[in-house]
Formats: structure tokens, sequence, C-alpha cells
DNA sequence: ACCCATTAATTGACGGTGTCAATATAAGCA
DNA sequence: TGCTTATATTGACACCGTCAATTAATGGGT
């Protein structure tokens, strides 16, 4: 050990947090340990206990973060006042496509129920507001649609995510990633514009 | 140790396949350990080795079997002939959808690349056929739509998917379960009947 | 400046895991 | 019978999460 280093790390937990989603993108969650994550910030193996209960509590305020992030890259799309409305209700979805398929170990970690807390708060709290945000759009552009709005969201949301699942399993990989020149996830999307009856 | 256990137990294999099947409903796939498998069948903690190479191999052996079990389910769906078009296309969605809603555990091993190896060549074969079943059953009522074949396809069984991945997760939950009077899993699958431009 | 309560980190232990090597046992066949 | 092979056991190793006991440093009150 260094002579030199500080018992006190001082801000231990943020470097807890940087270590962990570095393992995570690199090796996936399950290199995600407790221990690692203290080894690689080079603290003693208990040390992270002070500031996470437990793993569950660390990979939850991991989700709850990278929630927080989409939220708000969501929200920067909206900021966009020339969209139409169906690129506008789109938003959540390419803001989700392009999230999971540019951080598969974390989106992968954002549905792992047995690993993190669901009923933690702050995660209820960030994925409601995605999902008011995508209700709110549905309403705006089909106000009275045959379909109960709750419904449609839901169904749009699945898709996307059902997609993305699927495809970091290697389903769909024999067919080809692009259809009409259009990516696939592109050709997903206007599958469901039929539903919004827009073009 | 009782003494009249045989050292042999003559079909092990087909022991561990059904207490992992047994430890998964029960407790979910965390606790699918090779040692509570080994301990469940009341042989040492190192036998399954015989039979299944590694943890990883016991649950692609059981993640096969499954896939078999649904597309078993799916083929006796279409051998009904008196199912309408869209109906034939709703069998395999249908057909998840139920599988998910009554194993849970189970369904979630389907989809867990850090536990199951895709690359065997017997689960490709069988999510293939299933694939292909949906494909050819939208082929029969839509032959020429403005959609790729492909990517209703995929739509189709992503939203399935994604409904119920997120639905075990807790997502939707403060949404009511059933919407006019038909469950939630009912309406979504409506909301594609707009897709194929079929009622 | 000192003391002391509080916070933060270390060390060591426990039971659990997967996996491997060495060993023991039984089966099946020549 | 005896030999080969398949199958099961035992024991070890390196991980893991978590906890209790201990040590180190901080910081506020006197």
């Amino acid at each position: 050990m260094s002579k030199d280093k500080p018992f006190h790390h001082r801000n231990l937990k943020e470097a807890l947090h940087d270590a962990a989603l570095s393992l995570l993108d690199a090796d996936g969650v399950s290199a995600v340990t407790i221990r690692a994550v203290a080894r690689e910030v080079g603290v003693s193996h208990a040390a992270p206990v002070n500031h996470y209960k437990d793993r569950q509590s660390l990979l939850t305020t991991i989700a709850v973060q990278q929630f927080q992030n989409i939220l708000t890259d969501v929200e920067e799309r909206l900021g966009n006042s020339s969209l139409s409305s169906v690129e506008r209700i789109e938003a959540i979805p390419s803001a989700m496509l392009d999230y999971g398929l540019k951080y598969p170990n974390r989106y992968q970690l954002l549905w792992r129920r047995d690993l993190i807390d669901y009923a933690d708060p702050s995660i209820l709290e960030v994925t409601d507001r995605i999902y008011d945000w995508l209700c709110e759009e549905i309403q705006q552009t089909i106000p009275e649609s045959t379909f109960d709005r709750d419904t449609v969201a839901i169904a749009l949301w699945s898709m996307v995510h059902g997609y993305v699942d699927m495809r970091q399993n290697g389903m769909f990989l024999e067919k080809s990633d692009t259809v009409n020149g259009l990516p696939r996830q592109r050709a997903i999307l206007d599958v469901f514009r039929a539903v919004l009856g827009v073009n």
C-alpha cells in the first residue's frame, strides 16, 4: 500500500459510482461487484458499505441516474419546437432506442428486477415522468382515438423495449439490419405510425 | 447419508433438470445454482458436472426445452382450423403472453443472455421456427403490405415481449389491468390489429 | 488546545457460489 | 473374471455479499 494514501477518501461515494459504471460498460452487470468496485477505487472490500447499504442499493442508484439521463435527453429533444407531432411522440422511443444501442449493458441493468429495487421512490418518480411525457404527446396528437391513451403509450413503449432487448439477445440477427435503405429500428417505428394514423 | 442410496442415480440428468425447473419457478433464476440443484436431488455438489458442463449449460438446456414447449403450444393453436387469419397471426403473441404471465421466472430466464448461450444451435433452431411461423402467417394475411414482412413480424414480437418484460418489472402497474372491460394485454394486441389493417 | 462523539475505512470472519483435480465406486463388456 | 469407462464423491481454490469488531480521521464544543 502506498503510504501517502489518505485514510479518508473524501468523496468515495461518487468514486464508487463512477467505477461501477465503468465496470458495467466494460464487462456487464455481473462484473459490478462490491469488491471489484472497491478494488477499482483502491479501497478495502468493505468500505462501500458506508455509502451503499448493499449491492442492490448501488445498482439501484446507478439505474436511477441512468433513467434520469434518458429523461433529460427526452426533454432536450422535446425542447426543439420544430418537431412534427408524430416526431414528438417518437422522442421517447427514439431516445430509448439510441440509449439501448449505445449502452447495451446499462440498458440491460435498467430492467433487472432481481438486481434493482423498483419500489425505490426515486426510480418510480423518473420512470413515471418519462411515461407521462409519452402520454402527454399522444394526447396532443390523437385526442380522440379508437384506442385508450394508456394502451397506445404502453404498446409503443413495449415495442421499443422489446425490440432493443431481443436485438441485444441476438434475435433477428440473420435479418438484415436495414430494410428499404432504412435501419430496422426506423422501420419498426414506421409500423407504429400506422397505429397513430399519421404519416 | 442413508446407506441404501445407490452410488449411481441412473437418470441424474433428468432429475437435475426437473429440480432446476422447480427451483426456478419457486425462487427465480438466482436460486438455480449448481449446488442447490445437486442438494435438491440429494447428490454431491460436483456430481452435475458429468451431465452439464457448467451452470450456463444447465440453464441453456432448460431454455431450449421451454422454447420448445412454447413452439409446441403455438403449433397446437395453429392446428385449430377454425381460426380467422388475424387470430392465426396472434397465435404466437398470445402463446408468449400466456406463457409469460403463467411462468414469470421461466420467461425471464429465456432472455438472459448473460446466463444462457444463444449460440447453441438447438436454441437458434427453435426460436427460428417460432419466428418462421409468425412470418408465414403474416404473409398469408397481408401478402402485399406497405411494410416489409420481417418488419411487421419483428414489431409484433417485440411489442409482446416488451409488454411482458416491463409488466413483470412492475411498470404500468398503477394503470388498471383492464381497459374497457378487456385485459390490458388484449388491448395491446388490438392496437396491433390496426397495423395489420384488419378487425 | 483539548476532548470526545461521529463518521469513515480496515480487517477478519462466515457461509455461499462455480469450477477443477484427484479419488472412489459402480456398470458394462470382453 | 478382469479391464475400461462412466459416474459420483471429496476437497480445494478463488471469488462473492455481508456482518462485527476495530482502527483512523474528522469536526464541533468547551
